[in-house]
DNA sequence: ATCCTCCCCTAC
DNA sequence: TAAGGTAGGGGAGGAT
């Protein structure tokens, strides 16, 4: 296999079936006199022993002098355990090999984010080109090895690997091992005594994750010189997408490319020319030490036919083995088998990713690097506890290094993952020093309602978590914690600011800041269409998919089949955002629904359920918008747009309640949300409600006619400041009602922007009786402070905004256009907001009578979603405690959990006890 | 059909 | 002594 040292340029291809190597390139000065025919010999011949991975060897772990006697005083030494270190967690990681390269992705993202400029996805074929796809994989060779010995040449042909200890007994880990020392045997990932025993002369390196990180940033700078399409697969090791390349052939790019690396880190890559991923990759195994090769399409058949299964990615030993107990060693033999059969043995993706790489099928393209998915820290190493406060002590500390990590991303998550190892029953000391063993690993999870990434938050939420296991902590081996549900820290923050309850009432002096976000040019840019769009505070989706026919960067090899026919040139129907086709101008709609088949109309009536007028694209009220874009990454962009359309209703809310006042007689029939807002908002779409300070209130004979449409120009659409709004109504409200209001306002907990001056203050005679301030008569209220109510640190207008009645009403209005009016929390709403404003209306205090209301029907609520859904109940938590007392929040609190503690204490008690 | 949780598998 | 991490894909099974 391996004679192929030749370093001259040969385009020869491949040879015949069985030898498809080259070693085809100029000679990088120097090097290539790596003997590999004997190289091969000796694989062979050395395979024929006993596995080194079964240790037979039972002395090892009291082979030390005084290990006689540390057995007597307690389980064998674990002087290097987290017993010991109460730094273990950052130490542990400083040097750990598996730390350094399953972080280095996020590094080179911070790294190099800039180059991959433009480029998002390899763009071959998208466009009905015929030109077949070339992809380069490069490969450093024995990495780690390669770049210790670059000083020292004597070393080059003697066997030499890296790891922690040169202890023939040991049972360190060889984390690589360049070529000779693999013609013993030895390989990555196996104990050091396995390797010595193999070859004892075996030399061995301690770590040097500088150094790789160096060459690392070499190795991809002369990657990113050669060409603008690179994928990162790991430190040492790429895809090239060549297809648009100047230079016309790869295999000479490629020698090009390893003679770059050579020249500038001294160390050795190989490279696999095919024309796809999947051969490239294979390619590169072949070409290795030190050579590259490419396979044409019409040798794919050949290669693979005599590969061994297990050589293909994506199978490693379980599925290798699962194949082998049927008979199925090569890819000629799973080609026999037919693809629902695969399907039935493996599921779907893994039947049709077995079934496509048997026959060279890969139809997944280069593309960068994604946004990152989760984010999380383990160890399972060194773990042992003794008691509760050591494994908390860990956890802490892990948490610590998690939070570190989603600030250092820049990233804030919402659902945590924490995972244990726990020692089997039967399971004695592991064989390796520290190790983990044979374990059950387990997870729990919770999601909270806000994405974070603050230390104390996380600590809690672990604790939580870790209380979920009922875990002996002496069994434990190991622990890891998973953040997922990732927003950006920046979008996160605008949510904040624009999208949230919260920021909209702390959102106080924005009035600048408002207009010159909205009047940003990209968004005028998108223009009518997208304004639609921004009703689902989600405008982004506009942008994602408007770039083309996007295809997401294909980890996935199972979908293999499209790309060719037309429609692979069409983003697939499910990622169409049904907003936007619904908004398009009846021409171009129907033209997009040509290419489509006609699936379109029949796409849209199905969610629609109504009829549509594609003709005027008036036709989506806000309720009846469809959540139908699938891709719902959040993007960077989003949100911009989200506040503006929540201000119009706030207003509108605004208004009735001041019409109200003026006029007596309107029917609670005409203060019910539905008709006024939604119908509004969806029949005139670009028109917008006025900025309520602009039209005096006086002047409102109705509430149609307070709200005046206005040009779609929606530069000016938001109002400058919520608090503006505010007061600005306040002062024409009667007295009475201001009074009203501002009585249930205690002084020093009004908003510091309303100021007295403003509103004319007014004294507050009865402070305390309304809202029942009496508070702290139970001794359990006082252990939890409104801190506990919150996942972070409550937002500060918890603490300055004691509600009023009216503001509960703009509160209720907003949560209920945020429930998109669908659902039970939506219907909840939307009668406690009718019922309050009847009880209102009926002009005695129907305060408490709303709230019991609402309690009801929160109670009824959370019976029904407490299983699923305690996002939705924490809301509805949050919402309760808007306008009650602490006290009596508690105590409906209870009323309405209770029942739920006693009944289910299964998985689903976590999720609770948390809300 | 689609989502979620709790796993397992894989690659470096 | 040694530093068995990280993250994505995906499947099973349950809920909706
Ligand atoms: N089980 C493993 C696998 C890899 N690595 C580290 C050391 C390797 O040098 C580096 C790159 O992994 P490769 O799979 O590319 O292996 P090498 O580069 O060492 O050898 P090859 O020539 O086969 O690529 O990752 C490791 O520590 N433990
Ligand atoms: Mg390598
Ligand atoms: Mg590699």
């Amino acid at each position: 296999m391996h004679e192929n040292t030749t370093l001259s340029i040969i385009e020869e291809p491949i040879c015949d079936s069985g030898k498809y190597c080259e070693g085809t390139m100029a000679e990088p000065s120097g090097i290539g006199s790596v003997d590999k025919s004997s190289a091969g010999i000796e694989v062979q011949s050395s395979s024929g022993r006993p596995s080194a991975l079964v240790s037979s060897y039972c002395l090892d772990n009291h082979d030390a002098k005084e290990s006689s006697n540390s057995m007597i005083v307690g389980p064998p030494n674990h002087c290097h355990s987290t017993l010991v270190d109460p730094n273990f967690v950052e130490n542990y990681f400083k040097n750990s090999r598996l730390h350094f390269i399953g972080t280095w992705r996020n590094r080179y993202r911070k790294r190099f984010s800039i180059l991959s400029n433009g480029f998002k996805y390899t763009s071959s074929n998208l466009h009905g080109s015929s030109r077949r796809t070339t992809v380069i994989h490069v490969d450093m060779d024995c990495f780690f090895v390669s770049v210790i010995i670059r000083n020292h040449p004597d070393l080059r042909d003697k066997p030499v690997a890296v790891c922690h200890s040169d202890n023939p007994r040991g049972t360190a880990e060889i984390s690589s091992a360049n070529y000779p020392a693999r013609d013993y045997g030895v390989r990555a990932g196996i104990f050091v005594r396995d390797a010595k025993a193999l070859c004892p002369h075996l030399v061995i390196f301690p770590y040097d994750f500088e150094s790789y990180e160096e060459v690392a940033d070499q190795f991809y700078n002369i990657l990113h010189k050669h060409c603008n399409k690179v994928q990162a697969v790991s430190c040492d090791e790429a895809f090239l997408d060549v297809t648009d390349s100047e230079v016309e052939d790869p295999q000479i790019l490629a020698s090009v490319i390893r003679k770059e690396i050579f020249e500038t880190t001294g160390c050795t890559a190989s490279a696999g020319i095919a024309g796809s991923l999947l051969m490239a990759r294979l390619a590169t195994r072949t070409a290795k030490p030190n050579g590259q090769c490419y396979i044409p399409l019409e040798k794919v058949d050949d290669y693979l036919h005599e590969l061994p299964i297990k050589a293909l990615p994506g199978i490693g030993h379980v599925l290798g083995e699962k194949l082998k107990k049927k008979r199925v060693q090569t890819c000629g033999q799973l080609r026999m088998i037919s693809k629902e059969s695969l399907h039935k043995d493996f599921g779907v993706k893994t039947g049709d990713m077995l079934w496509n790489y048997s026959r060279g099928v890969d139809n997944r393209l280069v593309g960068v690097i994604q946004e990152s998915k989760s984010i999380g820290a383990e160890v399972n190493w060194g773990v042992r506890f003794n008691d509760l406060k050591d494994s908390q002590h860990f956890l802490a500390n892990l948490c610590k290094e998690v939070s570190l990590r989603l600030q250092g991303c820049g990233m804030q998550g919402r659902t945590f993952t924490l995972k244990v190892k726990k020692r089997r029953n039967d399971a004695e000391e592991p064989v390796k020093y520290l190790g983990c063993g044979d374990c059950e690993n387990l997870s729990h999870s919770m999601t909270v309602p806000m994405a974070t990434d603050d230390v104390d938050v996380l600590r809690r939420v672990a604790a939580q978590l870790f209380g979920f296991f009922h875990i002996d902590v002496k069994d434990i081996r190991g622990m890891g914690l998973q953040v997922s549900k990732l927003e950006s820290a920046d979008t996160a923050k605008q949510g904040h600011e624009r999208n949230s309850i919260r920021s909209w009432l702390t959102s106080v002096s924005a009035r600048t800041k408002g207009q010159c976000k909205i009047s940003s040019p990209d968004k005028e840019h998108a223009s009518r269409d997208s304004e639609k769009q921004s009703m689902d505070g989600n405008p982004d989706q506009l942008c994602t998919n408007s770039i083309g026919p996007s295809v997401h960067m294909g980890t996935n090899p199972s979908t293999g089949e499209a790309h060719l026919n037309q429609d692979s040139a069409l983003p697939p129907l499910c990622d169409l955002d049904l907003g936007v086709l619904e908004s398009l101008p009846s021409e171009i709609f129907s033209e997009i629904n040509k290419m489509y088949g006609g699936k379109l109309v029949n796409l849209i009536t199905k969610n629609e359920g109504r009829s549509v007028n594609f003709g005027n694209s008036l036709c989506m009220t806000s309720h009846e918008r469809v959540e139908g874009v699938i891709n719902e990454e959040k993007g960077p962009f989003n949100s911009h747009l989200a506040s503006v359309n929540e201000i119009p209703i706030v207003n509108e809310l605004f208004k009735l309640e001041a019409e109200k006042t003026l006029d007596r007689d309107i029917g609670a029939e005409n203060l019910l949300l539905k008709s006024s807002v939604k119908e509004k908002i969806g029949q005139e779409e670009q028109c917008r409600v006025e900025k309520v300070q602009a039209e005096p209130v006086s002047g409102a004979g109705s509430s149609k006619a307070v709200v005046s449409i206005s040009v779609p120009d929606k530069i000016d659409l938001m109002p400058s400041s919520l608090s503006q709004v505010d007061v600005s109504v306040l002062q024409q409200l009667p007295e009475e009602l201001r009074v009203d209001i501002l009585e249930v306002l205690p002084a020093h907990r009004r908003p510091e922007y309303v100021s007295d001056a403003a509103l004319g203050h007014l004294p507050n005679p009865r402070e305390s009786s309304r809202m029942g301030c009496t508070e702290n008569q139970t001794g359990m209220m006082d252990s939890l402070s409104s801190k506990d109510l919150w996942v972070g640190n409550p937002p500060l207008w918890v603490e300055k905004f004691k509600v009023s009645k009216f503001r509960m009403l703009n509160i209720l209005a907003e949560m209920y256009y945020r429930s998109g009016s669908t659902g039970h929390l939506s219907s909840i709403l939307q009668r406690t907001i009718s019922e309050y404003r009847i009880s209102l209306d009926s002009s005695n205090d129907g305060w408490d009578d709303a709230i019991s209301c609402l309690c009801d029907l929160l109670k009824q609520y959370i019976r029904l979603k407490i299983e699923t859904d305690i996002e939705e109940i924490y809301v509805c938590f949050r919402l309760l405690r808007r306008f009650t007392t602490k006290s009596k929040f508690f105590l409906q609190v209870f009323d309405i959990i209770f029942p739920h503690l006693q009944a289910s204490v299964g998985e689903n008690y976590g999720g609770i006890f948390h809300v």
